[in-house]
DNA sequence: CTGAAAGCGCTAACAT
DNA sequence: ATGTTAGCGCTTTCAG
């Protein structure tokens, strides 16, 4: 009786004494691999023993300890995301794909986010500590040579998300499609001069989107003009910014024949676009049409037309494919990507069914 | 030369061969007491042996692995953040917060994201898991006797954000104040029928924003009618949606004496309630007044009056709780809660200094 | 200041 | 099916 009472009371403040396989095998009688291997289902136990190595770990209210099971197995059941907080909605959306998908699985998410470009190598270096996590998602990072040799030194299984690179797995949107699409919906709804806003030189999604806003304009005869496409100057966020779009459309405006219609490289860009054209007393799209691209959440509110990336589902591909590469290393790098969806709203005057969100 | 050809190899993919203390305390010519305190600083070393030490390190790319120390050391340096994927910006900035505080300490973040109320329990569940983390954030998550349970029994610090329990340190908004200081702002602008617009009961925070509300009434010696109260129907995100604040705003509307201001205790419900007042074409500010909480996004940009928590400060100042605690956990349990700002724009009618944002 | 040795708690051959 | 026995790689007394 006062041997029971003991363990009851070690049961109730189990939680501060740590028990171990050892307790628990002692006191159901079996020696600690069996304990281990209930636990672990590494091998077959029988059924008696299992209820009872059960029953003596409820008792005892056992849980295995994480860490010992990582330097035993050497995998930690993490997965490491490196993530730049700038474009907080589209990192949102991907991660609660991942997430959705991670918790079905035995494996937990360790998020490292990086606040400016130069920052994310510090956090890169974090990611890939020895041990910390079995595998890696490098999200919108453009992957430079040392990068690379980081991840390759890492050994670390690794998938890109919004960018490529040959060695690696990814998912990413096909942004030169985009663009495409994008600039062709302008062109096909019939406006005569589509301008572009584009971020700046290093980032290569913008770049892409470039290439299908020129892809367009070629295949319906007509010429590229350099003056029609403006760069965001600032550095900040790669120009995706509000005040870059803004600054780009006043360019533009200045323009002696100016756009009909503008296709801005991100929603971001657009929305400042947009207080441009309202400032100079112009209407859209009567004026001058626009189509964005991110889809992010104000973009629906505002009605701007754009191209929605389908993030969460770039996300759940991700951790798929990383998770099959986990549990075979030798399959061979593949690259999926995702066509954006064009969203018509009302800003590309392709039609107006829904009245525009006005205050006052 | 041979020898040392071998060692130049072994630099060079010893990311694959795991090189541990033994390694360089051989080649070093010390003991692995010696490399574990130069690497831990847990004792002094004499600086020549550091040196050396280090200098063997660099050429074989030693790195300490992770799992063995968190078993040694019983301490993971991790902390483990439960979140609800519903409010993401809300989360995202706290999260920011976090991660800048972390990004100077030697903690890394595992981040349990939840897409539904019943799922918080589970998150909750694997981020207690025995060795898991050191710490513990439970974000926007309303403390039930379960699961405070649950946290005392992993005896894992914990810090609240955005709800308070005596038990567990905290960091929140005071909701109250902030429903006190939008309506008291509508009275004092001059409008005489000022609803709520809330969300359903099981919001602890929307609770609360009520209370100010009625505080704010009492005091200008208004009486507090429970028809100008509407609470939201749905369960989906405790009444936190587009739809609910547009469903409630049309029941308002068809009051015998409508409002002539509205305060909605979320900014996505005073935004379907502006489309609901568009529909019925009314105008805000000057048929209805509107005042939001939370300062999302898309309130900037549509010129919503509302009252912005600090989310990013207080993602700071639960990590700095957090770790107090960690390297102090006697300190007593301690509350902080941050204010929210006013921060007037157009819906208000205070004034209206800018353009509202239009398209059209 | 440094070394020897005993763990930390679990896994994984290898036996039986 | 189950037990024995080495580790996994690092930390930490305890000596010297």
């Amino acid at each position: 009786m006062q041997y029971y009472c003991a363990w009851g009371v070690k049961a109730l403040t189990s939680s501060h004494v740590a028990v171990t396989i050892y307790d628990i095998a002692k006191r159901a009688g079996v020696s600690i691999a069996t304990v281990s291997r209930v636990f672990s289902g590494s091998a077959p136990v029988a059924e008696a023993t299992r209820e009872r190595v059960f029953a003596v770990a409820g008792e005892l209210g056992y849980e295995p300890n994480v860490s010992a099971r990582s330097l035993a197995r050497k995998s930690t059941q993490l997965i490491a995301a490196v993530v730049p907080m700038l474009t907080s909605y589209f990192f949102m959306e991907v991660i609660r794909g991942v997430q959705d998908r991670l918790a079905e699985s035995d494996y937990d998410l360790l998020v490292f986010a990086s606040r400016s470009p130069e920052h994310v190598d510090a956090q890169l270096a974090r990611a890939v500590q020895k041990g910390r996590a079995d595998g890696l998602l490098l999200c919108s990072t453009p992957l430079t040579p040392a990068r690379a040799e980081v991840l390759r030194a890492a050994a670390a299984p690794t998938v890109l998300v919004d960018s490529l690179h040959s060695d690696f797995d990814s998912v990413a949107v096909n942004n030169r499609e985009g663009g495409y699409v994008a600039t062709r919906h302008l062109l096909d709804t019939g406006y005569e001069r589509v301008a572009l806003i584009a971020p700046n030189a290093a980032s290569v999604p913008g770049l892409e989107r470039r290439g299908g806003y020129e892809d367009a304009l070629r295949e319906a005869g007509r010429k590229v003009e350099e003056r029609l496409i403006v760069t965001s100057e600032g550095e900040e966020q790669h120009g995706y910014t509000r005040e870059a779009g803004y600054a780009a459309m006043q360019r533009l405006l200045r323009l002696p024949e100016p756009p009909d219609a503008v296709f801005a490289a991100s929603d971001v860009q657009a929305l400042g676009a947009i207080k441009a054209l309202r400032e100079a007393g112009l209407r859209v799209p009567d004026d001058v049409a626009l189509v964005g691209f991110d889809d992010i959440r104000t973009s629906a509110y505002v009605g701007l037309t754009t191209l929605s990336q389908p993030m969460y589902e770039m996300g759940k591909a991700a951790i798929d494919k990383l998770l099959g590469r986990l549990d075979d290393p030798g399959r061979p790098v593949s690259h999926t990507t995702f066509s954006a969806r064009l969203s018509v709203r009302e800003t590309c005057g392709a039609h107006a069914l829904h009245p525009p969100p006005q205050i006052a």
